[in-house]
DNA sequence: AGATTGACTGCAT
DNA sequence: CATGCAGCCAATC
């Protein structure tokens, strides 16, 4: 049952698992940065999130695409299938972009598992 | 085992 | 607001 057979990484001492576990709690319609991935996931590094999203990206459960940077934008660059993919999933659920392809954290930024917007 | 890369972040210029 | 530099840790060659 286990998911052996993707290119994934895995076996990382549960690196990958806590920041996947964090990225699952994000609700839809909202996104989160990769810094409060790596922050509420414990002893990691925004880079690590971004390493276990680029291993995720397809095939799993998670909600990846609700991930991105502090800047507010898809880190994939455009042209990047991803890319296309991501801001359309956002969109789809509620998420709106700026002219720049950007979107408003102070609107939509995911304040943490528990938290509420209020 | 060493070098390189990567969907990042924060600060300085 | 754009660009440059350093820090971070794991995966890959």
């Amino acid at each position: 049952m286990s998911e052996r057979s993707l290119g994934r990484p895995a076996r990382s001492g549960g690196i990958h698992e806590s920041i996947y576990s964090i990225v699952r709690l994000i609700p839809s319609g909202r996104v989160a940065t990769y810094g409060q991935i790596a922050a509420f996931a414990g002893r990691c590094t925004p880079r690590m999130v971004g390493y276990a999203m680029a291993s995720v990206a397809s095939g799993s459960d998670v909600p990846w695409h609700r991930v991105i940077n502090s800047k507010g934008t898809i880190s994939l660059r455009s042209g990047s299938d991803g890319h296309d993919v991501q801001r359309s999933m956002l969109e789809s659920e509620g998420v709106v972009f700026d002219e720049r392809g950007r979107v408003e954290l102070g609107r939509f930024g995911w304040t943490g598992p528990g938290l509420k917007q209020g």
